[in-house]
RNA sequence: GAAGUUGACUGGAUGAUCGCGGAAGCAGGGACCGAAAGGUCGCUUCUGAGGAAAGUCCGGGCUCCAUAGGGCAAGGUGCUGGGUAACGCCCAGUGGGGGAAACCCCAAGGAAAGUGCAACAGAGAUAUACCGCCCGGCCCUAAACAUUUUAUCUUAAUGAUGUUAAGUUAUGAUUUAUCUUAAUGAUUUUUAAGUUACUAUGUUUAGGGCCGGGUAAGGGUGGAAAGGCGAGGUAAGAGCUCACCGGCAGCCAGGUGACUGGCUGGCCCUGCAAACCCCACCUGGAGCAAGACCGAAUAGGGGAACAAUGAAACUGCCCGUUUCGUUCCCGGGUAAGGUCGCUUGAGGCCGUUGGCAACAACGGUCCUAGAUAGAUGAUCAUUACCUCUCAUAUGGGAGGAACAGAACCCGGCUUAUAGGUCAACUUCGUAU
């Protein structure tokens, strides 16, 4: 889990990286990403299926991030949002799907 | 040991590294974010998902809504008694059904208050007569009997006519004819008896048709056909009568009650109320985004008096209540800003007492998540469990490990759930 202060807490930040930001999608992850002070949001919507399965994708993309923290720029505001096929999916995939992402946007 | 029934429990464990939420303590010098309210940043310790946290189907607590009010309507519940804050839940019973049993299941008030529905089939569906059974009348057919008529045949008697033989008379003679006798019994008359056939009538029996009536035993249809079954009875039948069983009503006895048992009585009473309905009881609405407080920008809100009795809102309607217009006065409201509400509660565990039990009372003891784009995670190692596989007293390798994530809090119900554990009981088998 991030520091509280790393997370974004409200609609209209969420709204904005929607809006303005670029999208990067990959594998398990698809990646919004906008210039602005470190921010970081998770969605997975209903599609990936009950409670525990959307908690566990948001678990494991705040866990990717958490790890590669000290290699991003720090002007970024990412958002994840979980595809349905990372339902059963181990850490190291996921892993590799969003810093391929990320490598892409060249944040890192 | 096998099959089963019921109830209860469990829902992997240990460790390392990197992280997250919360609480308490220490430090209180500051820094950062924000317009403000307020929040964040350090160290230590403790603590952090479930049996269903789920579905949101019931019932409450709590909060607000004009005072939470009256009537109608609407909705819910529906055997009895108890438990409970309350319930559609639980316990104990009653009745009915299933099972060999342990045990399980039941929307289980009222159908003689009324209305309605009952497809198809069937003669007929709350009343019927299709087939059948029985009685009466008429008609037809067949048989038997009696009487009558006619006819045939047989037998007997009788006469007539024949045939054969002999004789007689007539004639010249023959033929022929007449007469007599005998034989024959061919044809036939009459009478009597018998037999057979037929006609008509009558009676009886059997069968058929039509008409009128009786019947609800039997047949078939159906979920259901006027209690069931047996005997008597009858023209045939029928609670028509009787025994037993079942239903109903009344009385008596037992039980707090549902109900049970006994006696008596007469047999009018198909099912559906998860159709309307009747009866009894219950229900105001919205929900923690309830609601309270704090604070900028922006918009403009509330109270009192007066006028009007129209409109709107409050639960669908009525009563009732509030608001809307004008004047005066006072400063307050907004889910996605912040703080509180927010976890000590109909709480858990242990014991005693009361109770068959659900449960209650008393005493002791414990405090056990509180997030808000929403913490409880990631990786690795060891080990327990299951499956497959290689070699096999055992070891190695690979894979699997259910259902599922607190969101104000409780009590229930329902649904999902891999694997495992325990207890009680039933039936069968084996051994003693």
């Amino acid at each position: 889990m991030l520091q509280r202060k790393l997370r974004l807490r409200h609609n209209t930040g969420f709204k904005a990286i929607f809006d303005k930001g670029k999208s990067y999608p990959g594998k398990y992850v698809v990646v919004y990403i906008l210039k602005g002070p470190t921010k970081f949001g998770f969605v997975a919507s209903k599609k990936v299926g009950n409670a525990v399965s959307r908690n566990r994708a948001k678990r494991l993309m705040r866990e990717v991030i958490r790890r590669n923290l000290f290699f991003l720029k720090e002007d970024v505001q990412i958002i994840c949002i979980a595809r349905p096929i990372i339902k059963g999916v181990s850490y190291s995939e996921v892993e590799n799907s969003i810093i391929s992402s990320f490598k892409k946007a060249k944040v890192m």
